[in-house]
DNA sequence: TTTCAACACTCAAACGTTTGCGCAAAATAC
DNA sequence: GTATTTTGCGCAAACGTTTGAGTGTTGAAA
């Protein structure tokens, strides 16, 4: 059990400063040939690396970012994560996740925690219940104090900062559009409660595209579930009691209770009703029929999400602030849920 | 866009000196009591935060926990992360998420780039490619260094450490002898090549079981998967091939693919052929059939692991060095690809 | 021989903390 | 009034780096 070798151990070894060593091994034109050699294979035999923290402290900066995501076990945030992580690790910074588990509180005791000096600077989506109280005083003091941050997903006008999102409204619309020419004539919405911008932003699609098509709007055919935990009760209730011809949920669970409500009912997806989720996960992929869905290519959004940030976080100080929001294009992801 | 707040700056403005100001907050008796009000006060008031990359290197300890996991999209790592996560925030630690993406090189990398001071210890689960290689040096380097490693799930004999794992025999003989009893007569298994240790422990498990219930063991119905990306079709050669009225599958995937291909046969899940998985995911859960299968339970395992970990972090150095190694237990959880 | 630049290296400060020790002034004891 | 203790605070070192300024030695130019 060695304890990690440091400069000035390295120095009193080889009889020299601890600066010597530092220069010799920063290829410094100060330290003569001979030494700056031997110091070098000193520091390889016994594997010399340079303290982390040390270094953070002296430069003040950690080169780690922070994600802070709302929970883990989603295979959304995943994507992101992964996105995230592979430019990071790219351009030599490491990632801390913290889970807000959609609490508040959680959510500024995680921003706190890692403002301190743990990180550069943050990636955030932010919990359901920070956004139901419309409380962001946590994330304006941290970018208060120069740290940089990127919403995204789930992001709100009120903070100025970098954002990476998708046009929730125009895949909404790819999806209802889809439907439409294929035939459908009474499309169903299963939507949220619209608190939950996404839910609110898609339905504003698949209001509009109806408009557009001149297709009469039926409220009883819109769906906005409360409660997460009671939805698989909700959505067979309402295919029960509405005859449609296609259904447009706003994720995939969602849109495999609608599959399982209309199969229940003795109707067949994709002949008799086809259904449309959103974002596409494992479930979408491997069930049977496997779902057509909209794509949010998470990975996508990621590495955006860490390129601005980098970006911010590497630029020098004179250049003026500006924030981008970057918009993460949909695709309609074809497959057995819908009729050709 | 004020700069945060430091000792030094406290103690400039309140014309003290740095050490007063440090005591007065951790409330030495050395500090006058006005002094220590006044001083408290203040920095109350400007929200003072002790900076964690100066305590870190001062106290030589960072308060963080490094996970590096083979994959993040990943229904079973998450639930693992999860749980490590839901365990160090209690303990006042962070966690540091790092991907091999089963690449060796970049484990090693992760590793080495963590080990310079950024993280006080690691959990970790191999990558597929450093259980090939059978190359632990970087591990055992780290080790030697003294930092706590928690191996979990994939791990090896030849790395002494703390380790969190299942058993996997006994969770395989479970799900086989569940076959058995419900009356199952040519039981097919689906698993991994040997050198995965999960694929060869849970075969274990099934060879186990048939020889205790006497049971002929026919090599025809083991499968043993080289390529994943070539699962599915050969999962489907194997049911079209052989006449089977249970299958044991050793991941959720291997389960569906299953059962996607004993439907196409024209049988049915459960009345023909009964199905179970291994690794209770969100497939098996929503799947229809929601899939019978051996529960994994990551988050326990997490919560494990980084226990076992924090308490190596805190412990006292007298105390003498021992690893211990914790076996989460597996539960059958029925469900409706299984006969009752 | 003196002067001065070039070379090769060391010193010391800084990043933001914590903490043992020293020291002055005030309070107490004699 | 002096001697001693107590109180309240500051100094400086340490954690492991980096880096500008300073220093001593050498060699060559004047």
């Amino acid at each position: 059990m060695k304890p990690k070798l440091t400069l000035k151990q390295i120095a009193r070894e080889l009889d020299v400063s601890i600066s010597t060593v530092s220069k010799a091994l920063r290829d410094s034109s100060e330290i003569g040939e001979e030494t700056r050699k031997k110091i070098k294979a000193f520091a390889k035999l016994y594997n010399y690396r340079p303290n982390n923290i040390a270094l953070s402290l002296k430069n003040r900066k950690t080169k780690t970012i922070g994600i802070i995501i709302p929970e883990i076990v989603h295979y959304f945030f995943t994507t992101v994560i992964s996105g995230v992580e592979q430019v990071a690790n790219e351009m030599g910074y490491n990632v801390i996740v913290c889970l807000s588990n959609n609490s508040f509180d959680k959510e500024v005791l995680n921003l706190e925690m890692l403002a301190n000096g743990s990180t550069d600077g943050f990636i955030l989506s932010m919990a359901k219940e920070t956004m139901q109280k419309e409380d962001y005083h946590h994330l304006t003091e941290v970018t208060n104090q120069g740290m940089p941050v990127v919403l995204f997903d789930r992001v709100v006008d009120e903070i100025h900062c970098d954002k990476v999102i998708i046009d929730d409204v125009l895949g909404a619309k790819k999806a209802v559009q889809y439907l439409l020419d294929k035939g459908s004539k009474k499309i169903g919405l299963v939507s949220t409660v619209d608190y939950v911008s996404v839910g609110k932003l898609r339905t504003r699609g698949y209001l509009e595209v109806l408009r557009e098509n001149n297709v009469e709007i039926d409220d009883k055919l819109i769906l906005k579930i409360e409660d997460m935990d009671n939805s698989e009760t909700e959505i067979k209730d309402f295919i029960d009691k509405n005859e449609v011809d296609a259904v447009f949920a706003v994720n995939e669970h969602f849109a495999i209770y609608a599959i399982k409500a209309i199969q229940e009912k003795g109707l067949k997806v994709p002949e008799d009703v086809s259904v449309i989720g959103f974002t596409d996960g494992e479930l979408s992929k491997r069930f049977i029929p496997s779902l057509t869905t909209v794509s949010q290519h998470g990975e996508r959004m990621g590495a955006e999400a860490a390129r601005l940030l980098i970006d911010k976080l590497e630029r020098k100080p004179e250049e003026e602030e500006s924030y981008r929001t970057v918009i993460v294009e949909t695709n309609l992801i074809e497959r057995n849920s819908t009729k050709l």
